[in-house]
DNA sequence: CGCCAGGGCCATA
DNA sequence: TATGGCCATGGC
């Protein structure tokens, strides 16, 4: 198994996905707050509180305890009002413009982010990818997850489950983009701690938790 | 009732 | 650098 197949194999059910579930980049840059360790479900109800007036001004603007009662049921919230104020005020930086942003080297970015409080890696790479356009590969549980259950041996750390995708697949953000894309709503349905696996194109014989993918190549032609 | 969810911070060794 | 406790809501 490697990383090309592995996106084969789940490009072939899922297509080819253009996504992040929000209506704008800074859209993006906050449910990349919110859904830290969070169902994406409670997400949506935070930012829907937003009336589709979610803008940087309103989130610089807003007093915090009132910025925490909009976020509320994302969790966390005390300090994840914090993480939406110091990420704007990164945003800031550039004007609140996504282009402008982008224009900077990706190393620089990445390292201009995790110095972010509330920004970690996950975090870091997802505004990278999603929001700005840039190649930068976003590895999260369900990747962790994925990679487990597939039987692949990759330690389970970030940077080396990273390294396994990028160090074998070309560095677009098309593909980036996609895969991700794919292991999420993949693993939203089957992946998750306890599989529900009828009907998964990937798994089989998941029996209480101790299930692993089937042989892909028995699965997909 | 308990488990889980698209992490990250901070204290400690 | 690597663990462990902590943060909090809502669905099941």
């Amino acid at each position: 198994m490697n990383p090309h197949y592995l996106y084969t194999l789940l490009a072939a059910h899922y297509g080819e996905l253009d996504w992040w579930p929000a209506d704008s980049p800074y859209e993006v840059m906050v449910g990349a707050i919110l859904t830290q360790n969070t169902a994406w479900e409670n997400v949506e109800k935070a930012i829907a509180n937003f009336n589709g007036s979610l803008t940087p001004q309103l989130i610089e603007a807003l007093p915090i305890a009132e910025l925490i009662q909009y976020i509320r049921p994302a969790g966390f919230f005390n300090q994840k009002a914090v993480y939406l104020k110091e990420l704007t005020a990164w945003f800031k930086r550039y004007s609140y413009n996504v282009a402008t942003a982008a224009q900077q080297p990706l190393d620089a970015l990445r390292r201009e982010l995790l110095a972010v409080k509330g920004v970690g890696e996950e975090t870091a790479d997802s505004v990278l990818l999603y929001a700005l356009g840039l190649p930068s590969f976003v590895v999260d549980a369900y990747t962790k997850r994925l990679l487990s259950r597939l039987g692949i041996s990759v330690k389970p750390t970030y940077r080396d489950v990273q390294h396994w995708f990028t160090s074998q697949l070309p560095r677009e953000v098309s593909l980036y983009n996609n895969i991700h894309a794919c292991i999420v709503i993949l693993c939203k349905e089957y992946c998750r701690a306890k599989p529900k696996c009828e009907g998964c194109p990937m798994l089989s014989n998941c029996k209480n938790g101790t299930a692993d993918f089937q042989k892909p190549e028995r699965i997909c032609k």
